[in-house]
DNA sequence: ATCCGTAATATGATATTATTACATATTCGA
DNA sequence: TCGAATATGTAATAATATCATATTACGGAT
């Protein structure tokens, strides 16, 4: 089930000084800096935050954060398996449940799988673009619409704890090219 | 307008049907108008729209109508098997399928399961609140937040075309009766 | 009416995702 | 350093979903 194992082409880099926020994951971007922002970020957790980066976790967020694609929890298994870890279920839902728990990954159950975090510091649930085509996953903030649904909920007395939006459709990527190769 | 009754061998005994008994989505109503309404509208459809609604349908319908919550698939198979119909899982994916393609019924994904569809003619994705307590599913339109959600889509060049919005919380009668027994 | 093509169904098998239970090891703090 | 809490490993199993194939029902054209 988990697509051609190709390692995602690493990009031309590009000025780092500016840093952009964080690019959806079908524009074109540098990922080994995108996907090291989060790493970061998880580091700074672990200084100011107490978290506990052990190394089933560490390696499980560095598997999700290889691509802007959601794994499935026994795609990450067996990647951990490989990686000498534990090669029972409990293994990867265990620490990517922590993930989750800690924001630094999503669940996506749209497709039943996970995908790092990439918009780290934002918090409130994000919306995820999902392309059906590639299968590529981005991640958009929208707090404003959580705000307003917390507040449609509210007006008929249900209060959100937890919220998920999920959208399937089509990258910008696959809609020029369509029928030619797919994304990155 | 029961089918066969043929006592089919029921290898299929899960749990999730037999626990909270059936109540309103929070708030009372005459729960037979509402799934009447909704049934109302499958007929209008196949008068008008060459739905095809065959007996599976109907039934599975008419079971997903019972209650506001969501059944998993195998609970609906396992209703279906107790009518005479097959009791093999594409039985019941099958018959669900169908009528969430045709806006009769909702997958709920947080909950691996299915709803009726209460508000017909809705068209467009609803918001789904979701109770953790009593497992009441309720549905609200959001046409306005769905837009607002595509645009906010098409500013990165993605184009929506199945979205899905669920929120988990606490309905107002499980938060009234906080500590108490869950919803009638 | 009868034939034909399509859609729908039944069924058995299989694949995928997720949880429970329990034993062992590691880390943290008093 | 001990004990408690937290993590990890392993086995077994549950719950969800799809595949492959054969058969049957249905509608339209001859």
């Amino acid at each position: 089930m988990t697509p051609p194992d190709t390692t995602p082409p690493d990009r031309t880099r590009r000025n780092r000084a500016d840093e952009p926020p964080s690019q959806p994951a079908f524009v074109e971007h540098d990922h080994h800096a995108c996907s090291g922002r989060a790493l970061e970020h998880a580091e700074r957790m672990v200084r100011e935050a107490g978290l506990r980066l052990t190394p089933v976790r560490r390696r499980t967020l560095e598997i999700l954060l290889e691509e802007h694609r959601a794994l499935g929890a026994y795609d990450v298994l067996a990647r951990l398996a490989e990686d000498g870890f534990g090669n029972q279920p409990p293994v990867a839902y265990r620490a990517l449940d922590y993930l989750v728990e800690k924001g630094l990954a999503h669940r996506i159950r749209r497709l039943n799988a996970f995908a790092a975090c990439m918009a780290p510091g934002h918090e409130g649930a994000p919306v995820f673009l999902i392309c059906g085509e590639c299968g590529c996953v981005a991640e958009l903030p929208a707090e404003d619409i959580a705000g307003r649904l917390a507040a449609a909920a509210g007006g008929v007395g249900f209060s959100v704890e937890r919220l998920s939006i999920e959208a399937k459709g089509t990258c910008p990527s696959c809609r020029d090219n369509a029928g030619g190769r797919t994304c990155p």
